[in-house]
Parts: C-alpha cells; structure tokens; sequence
DNA sequence: AGAGAACTCTTTACAGCGTAAAGTAACGTG
DNA sequence: CACGTTACTTTACGCTGTAAAGAGTTCTCT
C-alpha cells in the first residue's frame, strides 16, 4: 500500500552495487549477517507480500535482528531498494534469439521481460527512469539493445526504441499486475469489484443522459463491461490481450522506423559477432 | 517519497464520486467544509509538494482543522486519492481535432496528455489501470475513444488501442515528472547525479573488460553519457525527445492495424456526428 | 598480557503516519 | 427548554525510518 520513490546516496549505492565484497572487517565480531542476504530477504518479502510490507524491521526479523541492526550493512532504506532492483535483475532472462531477426528477438524479450514484471510487480512500483545503473540492470539494457544492433541504426536511434519498448512493456505489466493485486490489495474479490460498479454502469449504457455524453464508449459491444467470470479473470485477461496486440502494433511500428532510418551510415551501431555473445559475465569494480 | 497503490471501498467512492452534493444536514452545526474543496486542497498540496505530503493532517491543516475532521467528509485517505484522480481529470484538455483525422487527432490527445501527466506527476504515482470510474475519467476515456471511431474499428480494438497509447504516454511522460523531480526529491541536482556516477560509467566505457560485457551500449556515441548542460536538462530534453519519436512511432504501428483491420464491417464503431460533439456536460447521479 | 580501537548489534527514543474511540460544543426540531 | 443530530477536537495506538547511545565481542598494538 505504501511504496518508496526517491532514491538513496547514489555514490554510496554505487559503491554497493559494483563493489565486490567488501574485506571483512580485522577487528570485532564476525558479520552475522552479508549484504547479499538482507538484499535477497527484501526481495523475498517484496514477491511474496508486496513492498508495502518490506519494513527495516521485517527484513532484519527474517535473520532474528532488530531493524537497526541493517544499517551496518546498508546506509537507509533506499538504498536497499536500489540493491533489490538491480539484484533482481540478475534472475532476469536474457537469451534471446538474435539470430532469429530483430523482430523475433524484439518480440521475445518483450515478453519475457512482461512475464518478469508480472512476477516482480514491486519493480513498477519503483522508480524505472532515474536508474539504478548496476551491473545487472546494464546486462539488461545490453541485451534489449543488442536487438537493435547491426540494423543501420545509431546508439541514440537504438536507445529510443529500447525506451519505447520497455516504457509499452511496463505499462502493459502494470496493467496485469494491478489486475492481479487487486484481490489481495483490497480484501475484495475482483468479481465484488466489477459488480459494485456494473450497477452505476449499466444504467449509464441504458440512460439517454449519458449515452449523449459518452456517445462513443456507451456504443461499445456491452461485453467490454460484462461482469468477468470468476474462473477465467476478465481483467487479466484482458491486460494480457492488450499486451500482446499492442506489443505488434509497436513492432510494427518499429518495423517502420527501421525500414526508414536503417541504412549503415557512419555512426551506426554495429551487430554483436555471435562468437562473442556468451561474452564474459564476471564482475569487477571499475 | 511515500505513495499509495491501494483503493477505498469502490461503493463509497462511487457514490462520492456519482452523488451529486449530498443534502445538508437538517440539525446540527453546519459543516464548515465540503467535500469539493477539501479534494481539491488535497491535489493543490500534490500538485505543489508532491504526494508524499498529502497527509490527513496537511490537508486538515489548510482549513485550520485536525486531521480527524476530515472524517466527517471522506471515509478514509484511499477515497480521497480517488476523488483527487477523478476531479483533476476535469482540468484536463478534451478538445481535439477530430475532423483533421485520427492521427492528427490521436498526435494532440497525446501530447495533451503528456503535458497533463508532467503537470500533475503524482497522477502516474497512483494506481491507473485500476480505473476509479468518474465521470470526469471516462470524459477523458470517451474523447480518446472517439479518436478511433468511424474507422470501421471494434469496441475492442478500440479500447485496446487507446490502452497502448495511454500506457506509452503515462510511461513517457513518468520518464519527463522523474527527471524533474530528480533534484527536489534527493536533494542531489541532477548534474551532481550524473557527475557522481559518470566516474564509474567512464571507466566502464574504456576498460576491456566492460566493453566485452557490454559490447552494443560500450559503442554508442559517448554523448549519450556525457554530463548534462545544466541549463538544458539533458535527462528531460532525452524525455521529451524520446516521447515524440516514439510516439510516431506507435502512431505508424497504429495507421498499419487500422489499415489491416478497419473494414467499416457489422460491430464497428460508428464516429460521432460532429455536432453531438460538444454534447451535454452536465453530471446526474445515475 | 593488557589496553584500547574497531566492529556488530540492541535499546531507547522521536517525529511522522492513518485512524479508532470518546468527548465537547453547536445547532434545529419536538 | 430538552433532546437528538452533527461538526469537530482530543487522546491514543500501532506502524514507519532512523538518530543516539550503549553493550558486548574480537582483533591489534604496546
């Protein structure tokens, strides 16, 4: 129910997130506890019971600690959800099948990262644009790049059309995950929901008053407003629908741009060799 | 910094949102506020301050009242997100060029909505896919809807449609409100947040090891990761850009279903005649 | 060997949140 | 004038993130 926005320290956060394990301390008691750990018990709770219940005090209460016994390992709660972010981005899929044309790749990854937001839905709910910039994230941002590799295009021309798609494929995640939530969040069942409406609704389709004002939506097929059946979720169906027909109409359009702008002039991106595609995947400070 | 997700009860909010004013009470003091002004406090506050300062108690504050007055007007803080949502959609602007073409039509709407969504920025943080079903919210639905009427279209090709150009623009226009309140949030200007990661991204740039992790975005032009100019805001012009071509670029995916599927065929949606368009405004409980 | 620095972790505390419960004061009707 | 209704306040509770101080453990240096 109550989400964070902002963002922690960046340099101390990026410290975190690219740092290899820090020394172990020479002197006092051995670290009980590893950042790793308490990142991946925040993230546990997050899948599991949403954000609203990652508290300071439920993460710590998971190794038996008080809340404060975190801070030794992370300097305040943003930062941890920077860590979350970046951390679960690791688990993330990322082989996608460039030899098979763009289109192909593209379509992959979409909804492969879909289905991943759909299964992390607290990732939406944090802030996506100022980015967390960790070695995961930028895999991540390789890999949905790579697509677009080889096609004429420049590294700007390539970062819109990543942006595009992953700004479609949140939102479309949104939709499912909220349409999911919804239950839980509420305490009221989806079908509860949809009839405590339908009634203001139905009139409304029936009533001259507001067919003249809502002309157009008022002369949908009255399906669109049915009461769903429970078994078969209307609304995640129907994000699902969207998503998927919405994700070829932006391909398409894609397919437009590229067919436009694509030409292998100087400055454009040059494809990845598949030699080099499993490149290495260790980790390094910088 | 601190946001809600969830949703009131959906029959109060309803009828809240539906009721016309609500009789005055026949004894007892008259009620010193009313329901309309204290929501629109509550969005001035968002609008201003941010969501995260619209509390019970900085609202009530505005009316020189506690926190627990405002229980006499709202059943609880999740219905007021829910007021808010719906009244500030009634500033939004509904008057699009529908007789210059879907296109031209859909461009406005969009760009209409993108400026509406930087302006209230805490609209993006509040749930949308779960629809609060104002009046003022299907005004908006209804006038993207008609977009895409008369051009032989379904109600659901229609609706799905305006769900992915919604879900770009809230995307878009989420990058546009983040990169702006990037500085107020933090406290960190955004040259600074650039600058204190631009140490890590440079070397990753140059050194070996990065460039074969990172092969695709490692060749992108270096201007992509330069340090902004502080006085053109380098993330919010890249917002603003990224917006506009991927606009075109959903809008010519679109022009290709429309093209594929509009066929004027039995179920299709009729347009509206254009003198119904400036239909009755006028709201009645239904 | 002993002193002290360094380290983990706990305890306590504070200001803020939404809101439940109870009380007070004002008002209109019988 | 008394009563019931209503607006609003006061108090309180459990929750949040985290600052400050202290307890206890372990290593290093003299």
């Amino acid at each position: 129910m109550v989400t964070y926005v902002g963002q922690g320290d960046p340099a101390r956060t990026m410290a975190l997130l690219w740092g290899s394990a820090p020394a172990p301390p020479r002197r006092g008691p051995r670290p009980g506890l590893s950042l790793e750990e308490i990142v991946r018990a925040a993230i546990d709770i997050a899948d599991a019971e949403g954000l609203a219940e990652v508290s300071m005090r439920a993460v710590a209460a998971r190794f038996g600690r008080t809340a404060m016994a975190l801070y030794t390992y992370v300097p305040g709660k943003e930062e941890l959800l920077d860590l979350m972010v970046d951390r679960v981005l690791a688990d993330a899929d990322r082989d996608l099948p460039y030899a098979q044309g763009w289109r192909a790749a593209a379509t992959a990854g979409a909804h492969a990262s879909w289905e991943f937001h759909v299964r992390h839905p607290w990732l939406l709910q944090i802030s996506a644009t100022r980015s967390v910039l960790g070695p995961h994230e930028l895999d991540s941002y390789e890999a949905q790049s790579r697509v677009f590799a080889g096609l004429g295009l420049s590294g700007l021309d390539i970062t819109r059309l990543v942006g595009t798609l992953h700004t479609f494929v949140r939102g479309a995640a949104a939709s499912m995950a909220e349409a999911r939530a919804a239950e839980r969040v509420t305490g009221i069942s989806e079908t509860d929901w949809w009839t405590t409406r339908a009634g203001y609704l139905e009139s409304m389709v029936t009533s001259p008053e507001y067919r003249a004002r809502y002309p157009t939506i008022t002369s949908f097929e009255p399906t669109a407003h049915d009461v769903p059946d429970p078994d078969a979720p209307y609304l995640e169906q129907q994000a699902r629908d969207t998503f998927t027909e919405g994700l070829a109409v932006v391909l398409d359009g894609m397919a437009a741009f590229i067919a436009a702008r694509g030409a292998a002039g100087p400055g454009s991106v040059p494809a990845v060799p598949p030699a080099a595609e499993s490149a290495a995947q260790g980790s390094a400070a910088p």
